[in-house]
DNA sequence: TATCGCTATATTCAAATAGGAATAGCGATA
DNA sequence: TATCGCTATTCCTATTTGAATATAGCGATA
């Protein structure tokens, strides 16, 4: 056994409206207050880290990110209420999933190379 | 809300040791004893099934279908008995993980377009 | 020992995806 | 009103991925 992790996504029909890259990111916004500098820390093109945003913002019954493109500083972006309530949900999500599974998730990794 | 559903894989370095498709793709194995058949019967190439397989058998410390490439019919392919226990356990571990997620799963995709 | 169907693998081509660079636009603030 | 940094978008290229095809090899069994 090396790096074993379990992978938890949420699918929307054929785009990922939610896992672990896109949760990553939102804190990432929401700690540096912009997409260009969270790209930046997590090592990823702004066109990537906007079109993760893109793809959540348009998944969603509203937007996860709201962004101005003009002001102090540039403007940037932060994340909604709705955003925040949604990441904790799947942070929340993440962690009792995985306690759940923490028995199987032991036997199999156990019987990786 | 669509069609929201949870997808969970257990990623091993850069690939993924088992999965969705990887599942039903060793049930489909065991159902039709044949790695032909089996992705046949889930429209895939022999090759690309051929690659799961291979991709499988690799990350784990056994093989989890054995295979016999001539005999009677072309010989078959069939899920060793580690196999069938590596895919009780993440049948297992999708199960629990599921029921564990409900609630957050349930606010996530009512929040969904 | 010839047949048959499946495994195993290489090659080629098309398609989808990712990445980089360039550029326009925006608005607070100095 | 000029500046600045960030958003938003386009275009092009490179890499990855997937499908289709072709072919060799294998061994039970008839």
């Amino acid at each position: 056994m090396t790096t074993p992790a379990l992978k938890i996504r949420i699918s929307f029909g054929s785009q990922v409206a939610m896992g672990p890259g896109k949760a990553d990111l939102l804190e990432a916004i929401d700690a540096f207050g912009s997409i260009s500098a969270a790209a930046k820390q997590m090592k990823m093109s702004y066109r990537r880290a906007w079109e993760l945003v893109d793809v959540m913002n348009k998944c969603f019954a509203e937007p996860l990110v709201h962004s101005s493109p003009g002001g102090a500083h540039g403007g940037g972006a932060h994340l909604t209420e709705f955003g925040r309530t949604i990441l904790k949900s799947y942070r929340d999500l993440i962690v009792k999933s995985q306690l759940a599974a923490q028995a199987e998730l032991t036997k199999i990794s156990a019987a990786l190379k």
